[in-house]
DNA sequence: ACTATAAGTTAGCTTTGGCTACAGATCAAT
DNA sequence: ATTGATCTGTAGCCAAAGCTAACTTATAGT
């Protein structure tokens, strides 16, 4: 896999890195991403949820994602602290801009994921399924991909 | 005080339990993958170390993976658990057959996903990358979509 | 107005994957 | 054969996300 191991002063100085995208690099990446997904399906729901009804209760959140909600108040809590959302008790749960702009970002990342696998021929259920958990590793330069290759077939 | 009335979760119509693949359930289910991704990962890298050097090293599995050793050791631990793999200290990981079979499911998916992603413009190196988190939440449905594309096209 | 219900919160536990530090085992070189 | 380096494993801790149970506070129904 690699032709030149690269020697790596051993006693994990999590210092310098090397230039090149090595697989454990991009290991770790995804599995970072995990928080992150998280984060952005919360921020997604929020918003739908204020679309849909005008506003977001806990509750429902917690509902619609399948948790407890307590664990709902745990990640909400987090998304305060990130400064993504603020929350008045028995108002509801809103985005602030930035989570506005984030939950902009990913629910058009969410529609062109879907777009591109229905194109290449995946089911309307499969595809609304797995997109909710491949999303979160479409980077910019894929989604740009998508993005080219729907306008072209189109 | 406590009436727990914990019967009937909520009116409504008799049969509920829509057919309907609620949101609820596909996150809980993006969410349990987390688990299957990374025993993937696992059983994938020891099949690429075993074809590539003859053997899989606790040390070699660790680096390529950007994770400690005592975390690997813990991974591996639950794959002996699972019937994945086995091990002999000093001698390096193998896969049981069970694993070997596991190995070569992702392998072949995560090869379908690359070439899904080339397919449809997404530079190389991207394509590696992001198939590294997107593979996990491939479901059979989609990759015989995928593989479908890819024929027709081909 | 009062109380019942629903909504929100807090506390505390569990699991899981990660880490460091240390201990034990094997291999290789002198 | 000894010794030092390297590999493997254990112990113990942390953080995150999940849960249940119990408590508090609004809202709503009568």
């Amino acid at each position: 896999m690699e032709p030149s191991p690269e020697e790596v002063p051993e006693g994990g100085s999590p210092g310098q890195m090397p230039a090149e995208p090595t697989q454990a690099e991009r290991f770790g990446k995804a599995r970072t991403a995990q928080a992150v997904a998280l984060t952005e399906d919360y921020v997604e729901l929020i918003a739908d949820l204020m679309v849909a009804g005008g506003e977001a209760r806990l509750v429902d959140i917690a509902r619609r994602l399948g948790v407890s909600h307590p664990t709902a108040v745990k990640s909400i809590r987090r998304l305060k602290r990130e400064g993504l959302a603020t929350a008045r008790p028995y108002r509801g749960v809103f985005l602030t801009q930035a989570g506005q702009e984030l939950a902009e970002r990913v629910r058009t990342r969410h529609r062109v994921v879907v777009e591109l696998l229905r194109a290449v021929g995946v089911p309307a259920d499969a595809a609304e399924a797995d997109a909710e958990g491949i999303e979160h590793h479409v980077s910019r330069a894929t989604l740009e991909a998508f993005s080219r290759f729907l306008t072209a077939r189109r």
